[in-house]
Formats: structure tokens, C-alpha cells, sequence
DNA sequence: TGCAGACGAGAGCACCGCTCTCGCTAGAGA
DNA sequence: TCTCTAGCGAGAGCGGTGCTCTCGTCTGCA
């Protein structure tokens, strides 16, 4: 092996690469219920047999486009969390971000954080993309913990610690006082975002609202008031 | 027309409730993506054509699906919105009483909060039953405005008023102060109950948490805080 | 009691995901 | 430089889907 890689694999991996992007391309004008593989190979020239040797089933595609979904979202979230921002506005920034983005993007966001599409599955590739959105989160709150800037909850939490260790490891350990329990509580920004943003996308606010933008920024606001973070509105 | 309802009409609601009742054992079982209109005539040994008879489409069926369970989730709702609790513990008991039947009905659920299956539709046989769970939330917060035992926010939202003519309506009219702004928080409400549902049930807390019903818990009272909603935890 | 209209069945169309087998050719290894 | 193998694309085909159309039948309304 002399070459980093063959020529028969940079070939592969380019056909992969053209394969995903019209993949991409149905998806995003018709839906993930209606990408066919039949019909990528149609505006590719090619029999849909020989889509085969790439992916191995329609779902492995599907699967391929949720990563790519994910890590859309999560690079969004990355380059909106502006350091220079307090970690109210800095929070603002990345859900208006997001919001933005699914606005955008609605058949991916639908495909990421609607219903699973066939039975389960969402593979082990899926879930490192996945935290990117998290991580971002965890960044601005635990930020503003550690300045002192964030908000000391009227009572601290009963009970015990409900996250697992895979998230205290990524938080860097567990929060000091009086910040126990933190990051509990800064998941609802996250259920809040992909929430509205979901509830918003999918039809459900459906005349509700005069103003959906103003409208978002107020539920993201609410939310975060429960955590300590306070959002610059108007 | 002597009788209410001729016996030719009579015959065609039960076959319609027969083919709803078939198809939504499939679709408990296998999901709406697998939901299949020839398996369902298979199943009760008609022709598959026949039943186009009855439900005109695939969507047709779904729709009635849908309609169907907005309202037993409505109905779960308003059997748990026990009167003789306080607002917050209602609240708590109307959230816990979804979340159970989410876990119960997955794929109703999926089918109702998660996306839109084809391309869009949701016609208008489902906005009065999807009130329902609106209308068990909004009772709840204004009872507890009405007799003072909601919050008061730390400060009013800014900007004009956000909420529509029918919200409004909904609600009996504008809230008097100091919960002008009470609508409009209190949507989160909704949107933290369907957002954690949603995130639980797709996976999206994945190994995040040792506990998923204590801290949907948690994640309804740190939500309510920003309404003035107290959560009885513990 | 006559008959219109509702009904069920069947064939058929176009599409789907997926499999298997077949020749071919281009690239890897000697 | 030569050989040969492994990867490739194409095609046919299987079982399934939603949906349409047509054709007898037969029921229950008037």
C-alpha cells in the first residue's frame, strides 16, 4: 500500500460522496418518506442494483443523512455560540441559530428530531453528531456558573443525581454549589429548543401565535429563566 | 327519513370502526410507516380494494388515527387534571398522565408530535381535537391567576402581545395584570411537556439520565418556574 | 316489487426495496 | 509489463405497496 489511498478507493468514496448529495437533494424537496433509492440512481444514470455496493439498504443512506443532519445543527450551534456574548445572549444566539436553520432545513430536522422513521435503529454513528448540540449547551451554562453569572435557583432540587457519568464526564465533573444541580436543569433548554422548534415546524402552533419568531425567543427566554440564564430580549 | 340513521348507514359505520379498530392494532405494533392498507383487508379477508370504499386513501386512514389519539391523549389529560390538587400538582399530574400514555402508545405518538408523515396535510378534523391538551393547560394556569396562587414573573415580557384572537378567545378573554404576559409563557408549558415526551421516546436522552421519570419530573418543574407554577417534587 | 346505488372482488398499473447472477474491466501485485 | 482477481454496473426478478377501473351482485329504499 503505498498510496494513502487506491484509486479504486478514492473512486468509492467519491461515488459515495455523489450518491449522498442527490440522496440530499430528494430529501430535502420531498421528505424522507419519500427518498427512493430507485429514484437517486435514476438521476445518477446508474441501475438501482449498483446503489448497492455503496449503501446496503435504503436506512444505511438514511442513516448516512442524519449524520450529516446532525453535524449541520451542531456546526450552526458552534459558530452562533460567539464567546464575546454574555451566556443569556450567547444561548439566545444559538436557539435563534437553530431555529433558523430547521427553517431552512425542515425535512432534515424532521428526519433528526421527528419520529424515528422505520422501526428503531439510529446506529452508533449517530450518537457522537448527536451530543455536538449538548456540548454547546453545557459550554454556556457551565460558563456562566463558573463567573457566577448564572442565576441560584430558588431551591435546589430534591432527590438525587439524575444524570449518568457519561454526561458529568463531559461537563468536566459535577458543578460546585450552589450549582448542584445544574445541568438537571439546563436539559430543559434543550427539550425547550427542540421542542419549539418542533412544535413550530411540524404544525402545531398553528395560528396561535401572531409572531412565531418573537414567539420563540419568549419560550426560550421562559425556559431558561428556570435555569438562571437570563435572555436578552426585545 | 324515518329512522335517524338507515340500516345501509349503520353498516358502513361499523365496517368504518372495524377497518380503524384493524388498522390501528397495526399500527400500535409496527408503526405508521408499516402501516399497510392491503395487510389491513388482508387481515379481515376483504379485497384490498374494498376499502377504498371507505377511507378514500392511506392519509384518509391516518388521519382518522391521528384524530383518534389527540383525543385519548385529550381525554388522559383531563381525567388527571384533578380539580382538588393545587395548580402545580395538576400540572405535574397532567404531565405525568402523558407521558404514561406516550410510553404506552409510542407510535401514536410518534404518528401525532413526531413529523409529519407525507408531505404535509393535517386537515382540519385535527385542530379541534388537538386543542384538548391546550385548552386542560390553559384551565390550569388560569385558575391559578384567577386565585393568586400563580407566580408572579420577576419582570413582564416585553413587546406587544403575541398570542392570536383565538388563544384569546380560548382563554375567556386577556389575563388581567399582573399576568398580562401569562399566555405567552405558559405555551413553554406545552412545548416542555411534548419536547421531553418526544426527546424520551426517539431517544434523545439516550444514557443520559439514571432515571427518566424522575427527571421528566424534573424537567416539568424547571419549565412551570419560569410560568409561576410551583411543581411538587419528591 | 322494481331498481338504483352501494358493494366486494379481481385484474392491472406503476412504483418500491432488495437479491442474485452475469459479463466486464480496471487496477493491484508480481 | 503482464496476469488475474476483485470490484463493478446492468438486468431480470421477487414480493410488496397505493391506487384505479371495471364488472357482476345484491340489498334495502321508495
Amino acid at each position: 500500500m503505498t498510496a494513502v489511498q487506491t484509486a479504486r478507493q478514492r473512486a468509492r468514496r467519491e461515488l459515495e460522496h455523489v450518491i449522498k448529495a442527490t440522496a440530499g437533494r430528494h430529501l430535502a424537496e420531498s421528505g424522507a418518506a419519500a427518498l427512493s433509492l430507485r429514484a437517486v440512481a435514476r438521476e445518477m444514470g446508474m441501475a438501482s442494483s449498483a446503489l448497492y455496493r455503496y449503501y446496503p439498504s435504503r436506512d444505511a443512506l438514511l442513516t448516512a443523512l442524519i449524520v450529516d443532519a446532525y453535524d449541520a445543527i451542531g456546526e450552526t450551534a458552534e459558530e452562533a455560540a460567539d464567546p464575546a456574548l454574555a451566556a443569556g445572549a450567547r444561548w439566545l444566539a444559538v436557539c435563534r441559530s437553530v431555529r433558523g436553520w430547521a427553517l431552512v432545513h425542515p425535512h432534515e430536522w424532521a428526519l433528526v428530531y421527528g419520529s424515528p422513521v422505520p422501526g428503531y435503529a439510529a446506529p452508533a454513528d449517530t450518537v457522537e453528531p448527536a451530543t455536538r448540540l449538548s456540548r454547546v449547551m453545557a459550554a454556556v451554562v457551565l460558563g456562566a456558573a463558573e463567573d457566577g453569572t448564572l442565576g441560584v435557583p430558588a431551591r435546589p432540587l430534591p432527590g438525587p443525581r439524575l444524570v449518568t457519568d457519561v454526561v458529568l464526564e463531559m461537563a468536566g465533573g459535577p458543578p460546585a454549589p450552589p450549582y448542584d444541580d445544574v445541568l438537571e436543569r439546563s436539559v430543559v433548554l434543550l427539550v425547550a429548543l427542540v421542542g419549539a422548534v418542533s412544535y413550530e415546524l411540524f404544525g402545531h402552533s398553528y395560528s396561535a401565535f401572531t409572531d412565531d419568531a418573537a414567539w420563540f425567543d419568549v419560550a426560550m427566554a421562559v425556559a431558561a429563566e428556570g435555569v438562571g440564564l437570563d435572555l436578552p430580549l426585545g
